[in-house]
DNA sequence: CCATTAATTTGACCGTGGTCAATTTAGTAG
DNA sequence: CTACTAAATTGACCACGGTCAAATTAATGG
């Protein structure tokens, strides 16, 4: 019969997990080496990937905690009313994913499902995400021509947007925020002729 | 002074990129193994890296030019007159940049450049893509209230989204065009109240 | 308490991208 | 033709993520 999950099995994953969160938090993402979080937290190798498929799915747990916070944070504000706002309310969430391009590349590669069966972290939270703009655009919805959901996914498809141009050389001159603001109000506040 | 470069060199650089051409026609472009490259071309592995700072360069120069047949198909095209048919026009390109899960990372990696130096081929040809993609929108404006290049730019946005949604297992029983049409007509052809 | 079995851990080993000092080859000057 | 120099090539070597058969540890039944 299965047997529970043993305490010790709960130990090494939580020090696995604290030692890859202390190297995180000296050197960065990128530099988070699996040797060294091994070494610290005192098993074998082999361990490590007896608890994590592979570094990228730690990788996606740690990271994909984070943006949940930024996501309780989120609900905790007060729904913006005007573009500006909206994307003010979105900057420090903008501000962690583009922290590191490594981080970008792992929020975007990890941003959807990869299978039914198997909705990771980060793909959870981007689902959250959408849910709670798709909310903030139901209470007073700037448009009437489209239902909210598709309203949302335009923002979030904006946001990446914004984001992908702060890595690229040749615009990362202003802001995610100045690049925001512009497509939101083209995306909410349409004024055709 | 400075020596005209080798004949050899180009030989040798014509024959990496053949034989890096052949695997994928072969295997696809996941598969493609820098120690097979040199294998095939009859070279040496460091030989390899003194023509390409490392294999995603061979990638961007590969896949670029993929991508860059593309677009010179779509100059040829007649200027797309309603959504529908922008999408229509757009699914080509599509296809090619979601034909694996590997090759679509890797192009939005690369589709920003990395320095205002080094502007690798995919990034150029994203450049090219909204320049476009701004020629079609410029010639009788769906929108009046906002530019063409901003409206180029949102088209950029929803067919990324469109794309990256074709791997999410959630949500990939719909072709990349049906889900392209919605945003395209909500963007361009907005009916507010 | 012991035998049995499932869960967990181990570390030697592998695949593959990437490095670099040493060697070979091609061009240049005298 | 020869000596010299810059460019190109080489392959042994390294870094690091990931594998797996064997060993160890913890739970279970008698």
């Amino acid at each position: 019969m299965a047997r529970a999950v043993q305490k010790r099995t709960l130990e090494t994953r939580a020090r696995l997990i604290a030692a890859a969160e202390e190297i995180i938090g000296e050197c960065g993402y990128e530099a988070l080496r699996v040797e060294e979080v091994v070494l610290r937290a005192g098993t074998a190798k082999g361990t490590f990937f007896a608890h994590f498929r592979d570094k990228d799915v730690l990788m996606d747990r740690i990271i994909g905690a984070r943006i949940d916070q930024h996501l309780d944070a989120l609900e905790e504000v007060p729904v913006p009313q005007t573009p500006e706002e909206m994307a003010e309310a979105l900057m420090p969430l903008c501000a962690f994913m583009t922290c590191e391009r490594y981080v970008y590349d792992l929020i975007l590669r990890y941003s959807g499902a990869a299978s039914v069966e198997e909705i990771g972290p980060i793909a959870t939270t981007f689902g959250r995400m959408v849910e709670i703009l798709e909310r903030w655009l139901s209470v007073d919805p700037p448009r009437q021509d489209i239902p909210p959901d598709l309203q949302a996914e335009g923002v979030h498809a904006f946001m990446l947007q914004a984001m992908s141009v702060n890595f690229c050389a040749l615009h990362n001159s202003t802001s995610v925020r100045d690049r925001l603001v512009p497509y939101l109000r083209a995306w909410l506040c349409p004024r055709p002729a």
